[in-house]
This record gives C-alpha cells, sequence and structure tokens, in this order.
DNA sequence: TGATAGTCAATACA
DNA sequence: TGTATTGACTATCA
C-alpha cells in the first residue's frame, strides 16, 4: 500500500479544493442547474466537492480509496476482525446477516496530491485522516480480492479516495477503542470528522447541535453527480458475502465509539453530540426513541444520551433520533426516501418511510434494528462518505443487478412478505436516474 | 397455532 | 416526483 499520511491529506485536499476543477463540464453544469436552489451559500466548494466525489469518476477510484485507507488503518488485530467490511454504508449496505461480508473499497489510492494541496476548508478532514493513517498502517499485504488496482482512474476519482480514507478512519477509530488504544488523538479529531454527523442546520435538537462545530456542512451536491458509476463498473472490491461481520461488529464499533468518541468528553457537547445523542446506555434510556414514536421534539435524544461513555455494549439506538436526523439528511441532501431505502438500508421506500415517521422505540425492535443500525452508522459518517456510500450502493447495484434492489440477492435482515417471493424486480430500473445514474445502461449496454 | 415483527409492492396523495 | 399509507406476506416466538 502506498498510502502515505500525506497522501491521505492531500488527497482529500484535492478532494474538496478541487472538486470543481475535477468536475465534468457535464456534470458541473448540471449540478449548478439542478440544484441551484439547494446550494447553500457560502458552501459552493464544498459542495462540488462533494458533487465531484460523488460523481462517477469518484466511485470506482474512490471505493478502491477507500478500501487502500481502511487497509492502512486496519493494521491492527481489528482490522482482522473487520476482516475488509468497512462500512455497511458503503456500498456493503445490504448483506446477509451471517454471511459477514460487505463490499469493501480496496483499491490502492491513486496519486495523491501533496497535502498543501489540502484545503483549509477541510484541513480538519485531513489531519483526521492522517491521524486515522498514523494509526494505522496497513502491515501485512493481506490479499485483497478486489484489491486488483483498477486502470488509472481519472483525476476525478480522487475525491472517491477520500471517502474511502474515511470509511478507514470510523471504523479505525472504533477498532482502537475497542483494542484499548489511546483513543486520545481522536478526542481532538474525531468531532471534525465526526462534525457531519451532528451538523443538520435544522429540523435537529438543540442538543445535536450544541457544540461547536466546523461550518454547516455543506449543500448537497446535485444528485446528478450521485449517480453515475459508469466507470465503477465491476468494481466490486469484496463479494458480498464477506459483509456482514460489519453488522456483526456493528455493536462493537458502536460501542467503541459511545466509549471514545461524543461521550469523551466533555467536550463534549458537540463532538459527542452526534453519537452520543443518538446512543443511550440501556440503563438509561434515550430519550424520544424509547418512549414512543411521537414523542416529543427532540429534546431528548442528544442530552439524553448520557453519555455514550456510559454505554458499552449494550448502547440503543434513540430510534426516533435517528429517524429524525435521516429525514433531515435526506431532505437536506435531497435524497429520495427510496434511494436510501434501497442502498443504503436495504429495505422499500415504503419501509423506511414507516421507519422515520414511526420509529418504534429500540426496546421493541428485534430484527428491525438492524435497519436502525445502518441508518446511525450512516449518519456516523463523514458526507463524503455518505454521499459515496450512496453511490457506491447504486454502484454495486447497477452491476449486480440486485434484485428488487435489496441487494446481490442477499436477503434482507428479515425478509418481509412477498419480497421473498416476488419477482426480481425492476427495482433498477425504477430508480431514478439521477441517482441510479447512466452508469447503469452503460454498464449493461 | 396465534401474535408479533418486519418488509414489500402497490397505490394514494401532495 | 417523492412521500405516506395500506394490504399482504413471511419469519420468529410463546
Amino acid at each position: 500500500m502506498e498510502l502515505s499520511l500525506e497522501s491521505l491529506g492531500g488527497l482529500h485536499g484535492v478532494a474538496h479544493a478541487q472538486a470543481g476543477e475535477l468536475l465534468s463540464p457535464g456534470h458541473a453544469r448540471s449540478a449548478a442547474a439542478q440544484h441551484r436552489g439547494l446550494v447553500a451559500p457560502g458552501r459552493p466548494g464544498l459542495v462540488a466537492g462533494m458533487a465531484s466525489l460523488l460523481d462517477g469518476g469518484g466511485g470506482g477510484g474512490g471505493a478502491g480509496g477507500a478500501g487502500g485507507a481502511g487497509g492502512a488503518g486496519g493494521g491492527t488485530d481489528f482490522r482482522g476482525e473487520l476482516a475488509g467490511p468497512l462500512h455497511p454504508a458503503m456500498g456493503m449496505a445490504c448483506e446477509a446477516p451471517g454471511l459477514g461480508g460487505t463490499y469493501t473499497t480496496l483499491t490502492p489510492l491513486q496519486h495523491l496530491p501533496p497535502l498543501a494541496a489540502v484545503a483549509d476548508k477541510f484541513h480538519q478532514h485531513a489531519a483526521a485522516a492522517a491521524v486515522a493513517g498514523a494509526h494505522s498502517g496497513h502491515p501485512h499485504a493481506h490479499p485483497h480480492p478486489a484489491a486488483a488496482p483498477p486502470p488509472p482512474p481519472p483525476p476525478q476519482r480522487l475525491a472517491a479516495s477520500v471517502s474511502g480514507s474515511f470509511t478507514l478512519m470510523r471504523d479505525e477509530r472504533a477498532a482502537l477503542a475497542s483494542v484499548g488504544h489511546l483513543y486520545g488523538p481522536y478526542g481532538k479529531e474525531l468531532p471534525a470528522m465526526g462534525s457531519p454527523l451532528s451538523p443538520l442546520p435544522n429540523a435537529l435538537p438543540p442538543a445535536l447541535h450544541g457544540a461547536p462545530q466546523p461550518p454547516p456542512p455543506p449543500p448537497p451536491p446535485p444528485l446528478a453527480a450521485y449517480g453515475t458509476p459508469s466507470h465503477l463498473a465491476g468494481d466490486k472490491l469484496l463479494p458480498p458475502a464477506a459483509f456482514e461481520p460489519h453488522a456483526a461488529l456493528l455493536g462493537r464499533a458502536e460501542d467503541a465509539l459511545a466509549r471514545g468518541l461524543p461521550g469523551g468528553g466533555g467536550g463534549g457537547g458537540a463532538g459527542g453530540g452526534g453519537t452520543a445523542g443518538l446512543l443511550a446506555p440501556l440503563g438509561g434510556l434515550a430519550a424520544a426513541g424509547t418512549h414512543g414514536p411521537h414523542a416529543g421534539g427532540g429534546g431528548g435524544p442528544g442530552a439524553g444520551g448520557g453519555g455514550p461513555g456510559a454505554g458499552a455494549a449494550a448502547e440503543e439506538i434513540n430510534t426516533k433520533e435517528v429517524a429524525q436526523r435521516i429525514t433531515a439528511e435526506l431532505k437536506r441532501y435531497s435524497i429520495p426516501q427510496a434511494i436510501f431505502a434501497q442502498r443504503i438500508l436495504c429495505r422499500s421506500q415504503g419501509t423506511l418511510s414507516d421507519l422515520l415517521r414511526n420509529p418504534k422505540p429500540w426496546s421493541k425492535l428485534k430484527s428491525g434494528r438492524e435497519t436502525f443500525r445502518r441508518m446511525w452508522k450512516w449518519l456516523q459518517e463523514p458526507e463524503f462518505q455518505r454521499m459515496s456510500a450512496l453511490r457506491l450502493a447504486g454502484r454495486s447495484a447497477a452491476h449486480t443487478a440486485w434484485p428488487w434492489g435489496a441487494g446481490l440477492g442477499l436477503p434482507s435482515t428479515k425478509q418481509g412478505g412477498s419480497g421473498a417471493t416476488r419477482p426480481p424486480p425492476h427495482a433498477a430500473a425504477a430508480r431514478p436516474a439521477s441517482w441510479l445514474g447512466t452508469p447503469l445502461q452503460e454498464t449493461r449496454a
């Protein structure tokens, strides 16, 4: 792995700083045209970055990058545990419980720009990435099935790589925490990384905004840009089967996060905010979520969180809060429920809608927890990764012709009703072009 | 075997 | 076009 801290940093920088430049004229235009109204003034750069990231270009490389990063970070035993899959949201959302597999983005990072290239705007992420890298080298050259170096990706792919690095970081910190590593460094970095976690400008309970945060997340990139996996064809890096461990580990990761991230510290406030608010120790129930679907407004969670610090292995997710945040994020980025449901949750739009509107208390959930975990996990990701996940997932879907959009034929957490018996669908075809992108057609052509 | 949970596709609605 | 609702179905558990 030729991944270096500097590379990471640079990569990151490029991803954001040069996003605009990297954008293909077509995408740039479409993005601007389509989301003019969505782009919040003052954050065009990031938007562009995300657009770029999500752009088809980023995809393949990105995935690879992520994988690479992950590999780098995963140097520890933890890596072994994770065995590749780094993030359910990263295109491996739809795993079959028990299969323990996931898509992973393991392709090597491509040329990385110098750290100097990092845009100030994103220096925090870069730093975080660097830290992650520092803590996790990818010592061994374990075989990555899909790690085969893809053809030299176009510049745009760098962005995607960034997302990969984030994936790494995320899991990395969990790993670190879980193995009792010094989590200290992350105390500072994580908040930055986590900024995306609780940066919901509106629609979020105060608790979630408590802490000082970097500038609000950028407005959503053009959706059109998200769904252009054209060159990503065949980018599935890991066999789907490799994924679930992720879910299995999720618990641990959550733990780790709960213990190490938010709470951490007092600092908390915000930093922890996100996670803290969403997770609650079993004993101290989180707020809203546990009190009923429409329990009162948001106050709860964040506050309730009580501190992730407490939650160890058995923290519960504040379903209500997660639902609110997901709803806010989807609106913020103009992500259709159907897309999110299919790509990240491997569920149908109707299911997601129901879950978001009527989240059941964690305590009442059974297999449905998995769905909320995915949502939660997605929320934990930096924006780049979130979008990447959506994109990658879409790509995977496109290339694997997921049945009913659920993915790889893997059963959903719980096969619902006729879903299992219904004829393979047309789901893919029905996906909005802006999200699915033309790639599907291209790759099939 | 019935109750419950979870999900889906279809459809209505905005 | 995206979201909310509904009815039907399967899986799990007591």
